[in-house]
DNA sequence: GCCGCGGCGGCAACGGGTTGCCATGTATTG
DNA sequence: CAATACATGGCAACCCGTTGCCGCCGCGGC
């Protein structure tokens, strides 16, 4: 057994390795990247010899000729926000499983941060999961020009997407919210920059048209509890009986609010969010909402996107719909009659001067 | 101005840009990577050919050389955990400022699973932040012999360490409880393998002490709504009037699962988390709790890291210790005299055996 | 006129694997 | 027994920057 010594402070290479099973570098490398390459034994051990010197084969430098990293980079749109946390545990998952490491970008909610990070970061991964980005068509386009892609909560022509069935969603909230007597729906928007507000909104004219509910918009608001706050001030101006939020932090947020300026919910009022994050089962009232399967969207995504990075063509067709589903709690009810007014009898700010009704 | 036409798939390289800057391609190199060894008009040139082209400097390839990648990891316990979110916002801020990537990992609170994945990222990444580690001491020691590492809310002789105040957090909590008049607290405890959680259970045993209040504690349980959920099952078993809990969402989950047994919270069972998240403010009653300066504590970390990384010493003596303060909301009320009776009336559950209260 | 020095650029080795191609030896086939 | 096929291992080029060292040139000083 020999004992080559060596410069201790330095890393163990294949030509430590070689030097000391007594073959070539290239034997040893490929011992490890394509063993039915080299006679078993041989690789047995080199293998041992390998353990006992302790080598670990150098990611960096086996990425500077296979130009691949085993890293992918998943970008999300603000850490804080809950519904992340299960994509991002899905995402990993997979990863993990074909032995990938998951660089995770925080965009904060800002193309320009987004595009930065992702600049920064695309060179050095195989691939890019972009979770609700906040980016413009053109610039998506661009880095899926670069890399392989797959586009989240998003969709997006010639880039593979995996969206959910918001349209559905919103369609069983409308429908649970006329069953409850409501025949309006105040729509509380999110940022303008996310896909799924528009998809929202756009499925709540429909749905509306259908159910023959009006519909209309207030916002947009940031997609957080202060923002639904905020929301909630400008629905005691223009008052409702039955709001759907972007998401569910707003619609605790205007849930607070309300009950701030001594509105009942869901009393006065019927509040529907987004997501069905863990805070919407222990608020209290609970929060009815749109359930969206999380987990299956880091996870499928990722899954798309390590299939394109194999090589696979990536399905650019028609995006991938996951489906959701209606969480009934506490926070819709039937709707308070409140006979002989015209408009809702909760409004405790100044009076409004307008329609409280206005149709889109 | 030549124009040497490249096989368009290629990336382009310095080599590219040598030629067309009819210059050598380590002067390329050096105009990017030390300006000043290069004539300014020199560098300026190649500048402008490079732009031309569309060079982008390969980090993996420099990587190779200077062995320097400009990535930082960061280990979370648990993603789904909202105290982790601010502090990977701190660390990510402050690693962007310098320029450095960040690889977030989420170890799923898996002793098992942050080994493999730093094992597997180490070599990829010029430091780490271990936050809340799960990992024993000398497995924390090994990857801190191999690169820099700062370990965050855990103290570990030999290796840069920053922790939040807790020990005050638990005193502060534990007078405010003796206070109100409570003269026995149970800890709820989690994780064995989180260090806060020995930490908080001895301060309380400490601050028990001197205020002349009894403790004991339960669990441990898991860290999360459901860990809570059983932990209110066992507290039925052995009942108490004032509760610390290792973190807010078991305090969620205490008050939860009491308020489920008919136990009101305050007015039977005080209740006080650890973390102050986001829910603890908006959950009903609002949890009184510890709060820990999260973002700082993921910019601090991340900023020593940073400084070791640059070849500073890595400040090892005592670990940087940041404030906390006790955040007073509604879970937390005066002692229900409940007279007449040795142990609190509320017990709805199977009789107690033992003695109610037990000290540790 | 000679020497020394600083500025600038090039050469070549290096970092650590990967891989196309060839040489050798053995097994298979006709 | 010759011819072909296959298994195995080595050689050397390559991936793309970085950097130590050297050479060239021009300038200033003596």
């Amino acid at each position: 057994m020999p004992d080559h010594t060596r410069p201790p402070g330095r890393r163990v290479t294949i030509y430590d390795v070689a030097l000391d099973a007594d073959v070539s570098p290239s034997t040893v490398s490929r011992a490890f990247s394509r063993p039915s390459r080299v006679n078993s034994e041989t690789a047995e051990r080199i293998r041992q010899v390998a353990e006992r010197l302790g080598y670990r084969t150098n990611p960096l430098a086996r990425a500077l000729t296979t130009s691949r990293t085993q890293m992918i980079a998943l970008v999300i749109a603000d850490i804080t926000n809950p519904v992340y946390a299960e994509i991002v545990r899905g995402a990993q998952e997979v990863a993990a499983d074909g032995e990938y490491t998951t660089v995770l970008i925080d965009a904060q909610e800002s193309d320009r941060l987004e595009r930065a990070a992702v600049e920064r970061t695309m060179s050095t991964v195989d691939g890019i999961v972009l979770a609700s980005s906040r980016m413009s068509d053109s610039a998506i386009r661009m880095v899926a020009k670069q890399r392989p892609v797959v586009v989240l909560n998003r969709a997006l022509a010639d880039v593979p997407c995996v969206v959910t069935d918001d349209p559905r969603g919103v369609r069983r909230a409308a429908e649970h919210l006329g069953e409850l007597g409501h025949d309006h729906i105040t729509y509380v928007a999110g940022p303008q920059a996310s896909w799924p507000n528009g998809v929202r909104w756009r499925s709540l004219l429909e749905a509306g048209m259908e159910l023959e509910i009006k519909v209309r918009q207030i916002g947009p608001f940031s997609p957080t509890l202060a923002g639904g706050e905020r929301a909630a001030q400008e629905l005691c101006a223009r008052p409702a009986t039955a709001v759907l939020a972007f998401n569910d932090q707003m619609a605790i947020g205007i849930i607070r609010g309300l009950s701030r300026m001594g509105v009942n919910v869901p009393g006065d009022v019927s509040v529907v969010g987004f997501d069905n994050i863990l805070a919407a089962d222990i608020v209290t009232p609970g929060l009815t909402t749109v359930a969206a399967p999380l987990y299956a969207e880091g996870s499928a995504a990722t899954r798309h996107l390590l299939t394109m990075i194999e090589g696979a063509p990536g399905h650019t067709g028609r995006p991938m719909v996951l489906p959701v589903r209606l969480v009934v709690r506490d926070s819709t009810a039937a709707r308070n009659p409140s006979p002989g007014r015209a408009r809702p009898g909760w409004v405790r700010q100044r009076p409004v001067p307008g329609p409280a009704v206005r149709l889109p």
